[in-house]
DNA sequence: GTGAAAGCGCTAACAG
DNA sequence: CTGTTAGCGCTTTCAC
């Protein structure tokens, strides 16, 4: 009803060709946008081109022109809210430049990354890597395809890899002053996963921070809010009154295990996450985290991506900064004076 | 160092043919696992291949075969976790049988699930469909196009459309059950987006279980966890002791506007969700909601669509049962004796 | 069981 | 500014 009748096969160039009176050169130039063709010809193409309900076959034009006008976006894990945040920007810019993205997930293996890595850069014109954990030889594995490779949230060394990279270290010794400023003297660390480089990061920054009286004491994480749930007895173990989480995932873990052993957050123990998910806000208590700059970062990716497109030399590094939220998961210590902690906490 | 040295250009068929002293026609074969081929070739074409790092050209490939082994998978929005477990075991399913999958987001958008389904369609040989809130005939557009389609979380009524869902009436119902169950005799339904054929689904649900002395208050809502926050100060308006939330992403909106204003959860009011989104048993309190069979769903899902890509006739109608997960977000109003409402909850 | 040949639908020189 | 001519790399009859 209303509906046009579906032709069995899709029209070609050519029948829109004929239709318009032009040849299938000049439909393809106004099509795909390049060289200069007569107002005419472009009117009478298009009009043929919208009676005809014609389509370009992606497959023939990207034999023909070698490039598939796709995007590949390869994440360790989707279900983390995280990288759904950072890449929603790519997605919306790329569709603004009609780039496709199809992003795939690794769920954590290395394995995958790799094979996976190298299957989108076989549909793809370009790949971009969110906070890879594979090693660098893999990396240059991939850039060596000779596509435009990208990697997002991590900073590699050697490789001349373009880059794009929050300034954790910053971020997340802020974070764990504003800790030891509430007056937290024994702190736990739940480490991320294994392979994260982020993870070593944070790490490094809060390892670094060396505080007279202060105790910093790593405990192995993971991810995901089970590995935050599960490390509870251990953290427990530490003696510690806060616990700064490798992310919000974990933090939220953490915090649901202190809760059923009837321990509150922040009265008991504080707790920190990273990322701010938007459900760190929602949640009870509001999480204090760290929120990176994912819709620059995005936005930056694509910037970047498009240049190497463009025939851009790879290698750029651009850096961004990540800064703390103070929510109300984070407190001073039962066993410190309030006024002290208070003062504490409002410096730096 | 280890490495291979990069070829400039990928190895085409004909190069692996000559490499194994074959034709090209006798190495597709090989690769694409048709027809007979002599042990000796195969194994000459297998390791020339290997030698020489060939991996076809998947646009020449489709171009030929007029397939391209992928599907296209349309989501309203990814940000909820609840769409990514959904179709998580799908892409698990296709990978398995060496399917691409390539999801993408609608944002909500009536028009994006058009287009984009249009355009999933362009580079797919299939389409997945979750729980579209497109209208009918955009539903049969892309049905038109020619090639299998699927629906997931939706039934349509006179298309001839493969779907699968998850009986949610029946679910929903034993929701509110265990809600009035325990004494709540003023309930608020705060409903989910307005196009969401899930949410009318619930509402029906919701508001054909009559029962004596119980009101129950629709409120407009929405499917964020913002529009769960920003719809409190209407929900509290309504004088309700419990609230049905359209799902747990807008639960968690709820229970986050209730804390703010010093309202406990189930203390002070009971909350519900549905989905159980993995979030849902960490957060505090644990959220009472309904399970859906997600992981029967997604596999069934890869069932249908293989099947139709074998050329099975479309229409097939699977129905999947959901059920309640009591947790402890939902309790007995502050002004109804427990020994009754525990008596009640046990019921039924 | 295997090869030769003919395109799939499009783009990109190259002439005009 | 526009048409003609070649393929892009693969699959797929069709003979042998």
């Amino acid at each position: 009803m209303g509906r046009e009748v579906s032709p069995a096969r899709r029209p070609t160039i050519r029948e829109v060709a004929k239709a318009a009176g032009v040849s299938a050169a000049t439909v393809s130039r106004v099509l795909g946008g390049s060289s200069a063709v007569s107002a005419e010809s472009t009117r009478r193409v298009r009009e043929a081109a919208g009676l005809l309900g014609y389509a370009p076959h992606v497959a023939a034009r990207s034999l023909a022109s070698g490039r598939t006008h796709v995007i590949g976006v390869l994440v360790p894990n989707l279900a983390n809210p995280y990288f759904y945040a950072l890449i929603k920007r790519v997605l919306h810019a790329a569709h603004k430049d009609s780039y496709g993205l199809i992003v795939a997930d690794s769920d954590e293996s290395l394995a995958d990354e790799r094979t996976m890595g190298l299957n989108l850069l076989r549909h793809a014109d370009g790949l971009i890597l969110c906070a890879p954990r594979c090693n660098v030889s893999t990396l240059d594995e991939l850039a060596d395809e000779g596509k435009p490779v990208l990697v997002l949230n991590r900073s590699i060394g050697r490789v001349p890899l373009t880059t794009i990279v929050a300034d954790n270290v910053t971020a997340m010794r802020e974070l764990t002053r504003h800790v030891i400023g509430l007056g937290h003297r024994r702190i736990a660390y739940l480490q991320g996963p294994p392979r994260s480089w982020q993870g070593k990061e944070r790490w490094r920054a809060v390892r670094g921070l060396r505080t007279p009286h202060v105790e910093i004491i790593p405990v192995p994480g993971g991810g995901t809010m089970d590995d935050g749930y599960r490390a509870v007895p251990e953290l427990l173990a530490t003696g510690c009154t806060a616990v700064l989480a490798h992310n919000d995932l974990t933090a939220v873990g953490v915090i649901a295990g202190l809760s059923e052993r009837g321990l509150d957050v922040p009265g008991d123990i504080s707790v920190t996450g990273y990322d701010d998910i938007p459900f760190a806000r929602f949640m009870s208590p509001p999480l204090t985290t760290v929120r990176g700059p994912n819709e620059e970062a995005g936005a930056a990716a694509w910037r970047a991506m498009a240049a190497l497109l463009d025939g851009a030399a790879p290698g750029t590094r651009t850096q961004l900064t990540a800064a703390p939220v103070i929510r109300d998961s984070t407190a001073p210590p039962k066993t410190v004076g309030r006024a002290d902690a208070a003062g504490m906490a409002e410096s730096g």
